[in-house]
RNA sequence: GCUGGGUUCGUAUAACGGUUAGUACUCAAGAUUCUCAAUCUUGCAAUAUGAGUUCGAUUCUCGUACCCAGUACCA
């Protein structure tokens, strides 16, 4: 009979989860969700030394701002699950608190002869391994030394009983058996064998701690928890003869889930796998969420650097998995009906920052103007500035909001001032964040850039390198000057076309026609034309005045933004600034 | 070192043993524009290597090189 699904995703609490491991939860709650089947977390924190504080709340959180829920597992809206109910059958999920459950497994391994009690101090093993390295060996505690060793197998039965309650320290070890090969099936990586006489007696209990090693927990617990398929990274593989031999030694060889070996997220120069100290050295994140350590180091996060959840599941999902067509925009959902393991990839993938941004690029055209706007009412804000929902909503006296929604004396916007602001912008940015760089003006004049922080001259990133300073295109004072090229001051930035600018911006004073982009558009270009201006020099110069930038938004949109009050006032700043 | 896993443009990847080796990102060029983006078009660029099997190999087998993981009383 085919048993219900069940997987699991069992983290360690040792720190932050980084990417490699939401990819990993990802297809575990994928292939679950496809199935019909549950998706549980377990928690594995049996070692005691390495538990890191907040690391599991971490874990779930990231989780739940990716969109993965558990069916089942240790949290349920935020409360950790302590007790078993209809819905945690096999609580409580971490290890920790299950740690009365693992011993009597151990001692049964012992009983069945499948392992047996080692009495080896760390300080003895440590010696025992400095002395077979200086030899250039390494040192397995295996067949071959374990008749050499302090173990319930080399002291006689009465020793043994007398040490097991003397001492604190001892272990059990799976006594791995001799020349047998083991052979496996991965779902991803098909068939393999292995020899254990390459492999070592593994310990699986401490008596120092009480507790279960990783080994003996997992097989356990995954076993009671009636686990269907182990989906794990790749660094598991060279363990997995000895989780199959432990399958085997308790008799559970029929429930014995099946297992998938993902492969790993690698660095993007691909020396190495991703690790937690690569993000901040490469410059981009490799956390889900922002991660302060208890030395007060803090690791960026794909949340707090502006990625929508969507993009980053989106861009995880594709590495080392693809639908086997061209198709790469999936939401989870879309995900859940098209992956499968057996389209998991063997190899190991570098992780590409580029293309993450690219996803979040794409989500965030495909976002709608009011969701976006939603996001971006807090950052204007934070910068001061008032956004209201109408017109009359104002709080401050005498504040005069113009037919298009700004007051820009006293800093306030209508919500529909910035919606449509969004909706302009949008298509050039990566990042909700990036709004407001792209045209802080369409909110303050260059003439208070200063004093919110903004830098004069809102330069791609391409054209930002290197640009030297000519003296003669200075028209701001020095903190508002941006770096231009010398051939540009003589083809742009020359006072004879600021002049023509400022006529221009008499003809805007005047205009009375229709003063939608497009009409207003066009008649501004044909007044400049019909003077036989240079259009270009003189829409630069206007851009200039208007938005203290060298690039930027269309002449037509500024305008019809801010106004023709807002024109004129910036218009006469700059006439002062010009030498 | 040993054991296991892996190897298609710079990156992510596609290709019943038969394709002109496809797509996306990045990069470059052109178009467009008042600038910058965006957009559109075009372009650069790959089967690690040597044998074998086969009429035919990116695909199957073996060797070599390189990369990764494991080699803990860590997970």
């Amino acid at each position: 009979m085919e048993r219900r699904t069940r997987v699991r995703f069992a983290p360690s609490p040792t720190g932050p989860l980084h990417i490699g491991g939401v990819r990993t939860a990802l297809y575990n709650y994928l292939y679950a969700k496809q199935k019909g089947g549950d998706f549980i977390i377990r928690i594995e924190d049996t070692d005691s030394h390495r538990f890191v504080e907040g690391a599991e709340k971490y874990i779930i959180d990231s989780l739940n701002w990716c969109g993965i829920k558990a069916d089942e597992g240790v949290d349920e809206n935020g409360k950790v699950v302590e007790t078993p109910s209809e819905r945690h059958p096999h609580a409580p999920y971490r290890q920790s608190q299950r740690k009365g459950i693992y011993k009597k497994y151990a001692d049964q391994l012992v009983a069945a002869g499948y392992a047996y009690y080692a009495f080896d101090t760390p300080e003895e093993l440590e010696k025992a391994r400095a002395e077979v390295e200086t030899k250039g060996e390494t040192f397995i505690y295996n067949q071959l030394t374990r008749k050499t060793l302090r173990n319930s197998l080399t002291v006689s039965k009465e020793e043994c009983d007398k040490l097991i309650l003397e001492r604190t320290d001892w272990t059990i070890r799976f006594k791995m058996p001799e020349d047998t090969v083991v052979k496996m099936d991965d779902l991803i990586r098909g068939h393999i064998e292995v020899n254990t006489d390459t492999l070592d007696d593994k310990v699986l209990w401490k008596r120092n701690d009480e507790l279960p090693t990783y080994h003996l927990a997992n097989i356990v617990d995954d076993h009671l928890m009636e686990i269907t398929e182990v989906i794990r990274g790749e660094e598991w593989l060279p363990s997995l003869p000895l989780h199959y031999l432990l399958y085997k030694a308790f008799g559970w060889e029929d429930t014995m889930p099946r297992f998938a070996h993902l492969p790993l997220l690698l660095k993007p120069d691909g020396k190495g796998k991703l690790s937690k100290r690569d993000g901040d050295k490469l410059g981009f994140p490799v956390f889900p969420l922002k991660w302060v350590n208890a030395q007060g180091e803090v690791s960026r996060g794909y949340r707090e650097d502006g990625y929508f959840p969507e993009a980053f599941v989106n861009m995880l999902a594709m590495l080392g998995w693809n639908p086997g067509d061209d198709r790469e925009m999936f939401t989870i959902d879309e995900l859940v009906d098209a992956f499968s393991l057996e389209r998991v990839l063997k190899a190991g993938a570098r992780f590409n920052p580029d293309k993450a941004k690219w996803y979040n690029k794409e989500y965030l055209r495909m976002k709608s103007d009011k969701e976006l706007t939603d996001l971006f009412v807090p950052i204007l804000e934070q910068h001061g500035l008032q956004i209201v929902e109408c017109a009359k909503c104002a709080l401050v006296a005498g504040s005069e909001i113009s037919v298009q929604g700004a007051d820009f004396t006293n800093h306030i916007f209508t919500v529909g001032y910035v919606e449509k602001v969004v909706s302009l912008i949008k298509e050039r940015a990566d990042f909700v964040k990036d709004f407001w760089d792209i045209a802080p003006y369409l909110f303050i004049s260059p003439d208070e850039f200063a004093a919110f922080g903004v830098k004069a001259g809102a330069f791609s990133e391409k054209s930002q390198a290197a640009r030297p300073v000519d003296p003669r295109a200075k028209v701001y004072d020095d903190s508002l000057t941006a770096p231009f090229l010398a051939k540009d001051v003589d083809k742009f930035w020359k006072k004879e076309n600021y002049e023509l600018a400022f006529k221009a911006a008499d003809f805007v004073r005047s205009y009375t026609g229709d003063f939608s982009k497009e009409a207003f558009e066009s008649a501004l270009e044909e007044y400049i034309k019909s003077n036989e201006w240079p259009l270009g020099k003189v829409m630069n110069c206007m851009r200039m005045a208007l938005a203290g930038a060298s690039s930027g938004l269309g002449i037509a949109d500024i305008v019809t933004f801010i106004g023709k009050k807002e024109v004129a006032k910036r218009m006469e700043f700059i006439k002062g600034k010009l030498i």
